[in-house]
DNA sequence: TAATATTTGTTATGTTATAACATTTAAAAT
DNA sequence: ATTTTAAATGTTATAACATAACAAATATTA
């Protein structure tokens, strides 16, 4: 099981999260040789932010704010593609919304909490889940490719 | 384990469904002491029209035909609202599109099972991985409220 | 039958996402 | 170096999904 829980839903030093996120995307697409422009760099920075799932107006208004021009909607809605793509950031589908993969290129099934406190989500990777899943799904001859599995409750911080 | 896999992913007497599901509305309704109306089950008759998912414009579209006049969003979205109330139906994230509930009345967590190939949706209720969820999650000290499962693959007719 | 609550109708608008085509920038081939 | 090609970005318009706010009608209760 592999999890950033204990990060993404406590208090701690979010600057680390970001540069390491930063980092990660910077080393992954070149090993990938995607190209991570200016511009999808900033989107990426933008959903690091926080631990909180961020919509795709949210960043066209921040974007636009920082760069001081109307920045239209197929800009964000392209980086955020990249960015999906490459397995840097997640789409949280209950929320219509945008998390940072916290760890990126490695091989791992999805799995969020959303605390509904406060509004953070973990991400989560746990085999035990996804064999579950498989073998239930197989139990009815269905195969299963991929999963969304988005859980609500409360973080430690929020109980 | 509850499922409406072996109906929902074969070939099967639809009828019997449409029929099973308007009639199982109703009783709810009426122990309840909630107003199954006209329009909300033209709805809820809409939605299990198949097994396959139906967007709330695609509603719109074919109550329109049905009644020779425009029907608004609003009337739609209240009917969906309430059917989802009453557990009558469920809403897939991932699709932005609404589903009948087989077993509305019986307390059970919702997994679907997508049919990439034929869109067709069953839904199941599986102890075991309720478990898996809210012990993994508990691993992070997360409280479980609620949670959303769908996945994507290939149902038995499909593979 | 009057008062109240619930449901439905209507208008307008908010929110999320993409299609289509023009322009620019970067990479590869000559 | 310069042409060719591909990739990324800019721009305009619109599609798809959802709700707010208030008016009118219908059903329930007092």
């Amino acid at each position: 099981m592999i999890t950033n829980t204990s990060v993404a839903h406590r208090d701690h030093d979010h600057g680390r999260c970001l540069n390491a996120a930063l980092l990660q995307a910077q080393a992954l697409c070149k090993t990938q040789g995607a190209k991570l422009t200016t511009s999808r760099e900033s989107v990426l920075r933008l959903i690091w932010q926080s631990h909180k799932p961020v919509g795709a107006y949210q960043i066209i208004e921040q974007l636009s704010a920082e760069q001081g021009k109307q920045i239209m909607p197929p800009t964000v809605y392209r980086a955020l593609d990249f960015l999906l793509l490459q397995g840097l950031i997640h789409r949280i589908a209950s929320l219509n919304a945008f998390v940072g993969c916290p760890f990126p290129g490695a091989e791992h099934s999805d799995l969020f909490m959303l605390c509904k406190a406060c509004g953070t989500v973990a991400e989560c990777s746990a085999d035990n889940i996804d064999r579950a899943i498989i073998s239930t799904a197989a139990k009815s001859g269905f195969m299963v490719e991929t999963h969304t599995l988005e859980i609500v409750g409360l973080c430690p911080q929020c109980q």
